[in-house]
DNA sequence: GCGGTAGCCG
DNA sequence: CGGCTACCGC
């Protein structure tokens, strides 16, 4: 089970595929495909072994899995009747097993209207888990969270007073998913372990190894325990 | 000694090293280049055997003349006071012989201000030509001329009535040049051969067969004499 | 069609 | 830094 913001299908399609060849997940989460449904390369990812549910509408964001088995059905968006008309969220059911990629909004700065857009986006989440839960389904959700769950997933703290990604309120918004009964896996498995999984390309951060931990992979509390799981993270530079 | 409109040295420095190693020309006039002077790869070409000359100032335009001995001196533009500040003209000097790339102005269109530039710019490398031969130098002139000397080198005359490359005016400064005593190279090998080396990638008229012979290899009558010509024509699709 | 640019964005 | 959208030029 694997989660990535490829930031274009299109673009990294040959990675993908080479990264395909020998991880051989049996889930993938892909963020940022940046393509519409009707430009998603299905068959081209059927003749490596996937089948895939994408939601895209436009150059924007775009949410996909990929799986190995078919799924029996495909969710697009939320079950709410929240006006999100932006395609941040798609999940499959493989049976009772609930799968889903979310792209959560960046936020831009506490200041902005996206930030406040965020927070509403993360509490959707979580109602959308709840319900999944309650409908007695497993449920793993995996993506590109923009939120550094605490100061541990955050480089150097201190640089980031003020900023999006690490305010108390997104972190709560967080919290609150868990609370409804998910588990942040990597966090499980390395308690106190330093891992990034975003850096910013900008400043030459991800040479200097200065990154934040914002790529989740969440599951039910009984998935956690059930599942054996291990981690492995791909570094890679462009 | 060769000539290519390489639209982007950057681009096609891959293309470009590949023709290098097995066409081994003494001499590559290059236009396009679509560099500043300062990014053009001098180094990586004297790797591959080869002095420049270039003159960029921009992303527009761009020339360039590579040989496997290094010039005596290099010449940035007209030797005139005209200013024209557009990179399209740069001469090495090679002890008594004069090399220059040239890109002649595209012209847009009979109405337009670019078509009265190129035709002063014409008359400009006319007077050029000139003062070189009555300094007693050797001459040679290759680029991408954007005129079609006469009908044999159009695919289909008719449908380029009231078109630039092909008009009467062009044609007449082209002439001009030649009347100082330069000689079409590959017209004087082959008098009545159709052979093209542009063509309108927009319309397929490259699969088609339909283009224009524009790039042209001028040389002073005395050199066109004493020096045995032969010609290779290299038709690349993208 | 395919080079190049710029600004927007994360 | 490197996607995207646009536009420009030939």
């Amino acid at each position: 089970m694997a989660t990535w913001n490829v930031n274009s299908i299109r673009a990294r399609f040959d990675k993908l595929k080479e990264w395909i060849a020998y991880a051989k997940p049996d889930v993938i989460c892909l963020q940022e495909t940046k393509i519409k449904d009707e430009e998603f390369p299905y068959s081209e990812l059927e003749d490596l072994g996937y089948f895939g549910c994408h939601f895209g509408t436009s150059q924007w964001n775009g949410v996909a899995v990929l799986s190995k088995s078919r799924a029996d059905s495909i969710q697009i968006g939320f079950s709410s009747n929240w006006q999100d008309q932006e395609a941040r969220m798609v999940a499959g059911v493989f049976d009772d097993l609930w799968i889903a990629s979310v792209y959560v909004p960046n936020g831009r700065s506490l200041e902005d209207q996206h930030y406040q857009f965020k927070l509403r986006w993360l509490e959707e989440l979580q109602k959308e888990v709840s319900l999944q839960r309650e409908r007695g389904r497993s449920v793993l959700v995996a993506g590109d969270f923009n939120v550094a769950p605490t100061d541990l997933d955050v480089w150097d703290p201190a640089s980031f007073v003020g900023a999006t990604h690490v305010s108390e309120a997104e972190r709560e918004a967080l919290r609150r998913i868990e609370q409804v009964g998910m588990v942040d896996i990597f966090r499980k498995l390395y308690p106190t372990q330093r891992i990034y999984t975003w850096w910013d390309f900008r400043q030459g951060a991800f040479h200097k190894g200065q990154g934040l931990r914002i790529d989740l992979v969440l599951a039910d509390v009984d998935l956690a325990k059930r599942q054996a799981w291990g981690l492995s993270t791909e570094k890679h530079a462009k």
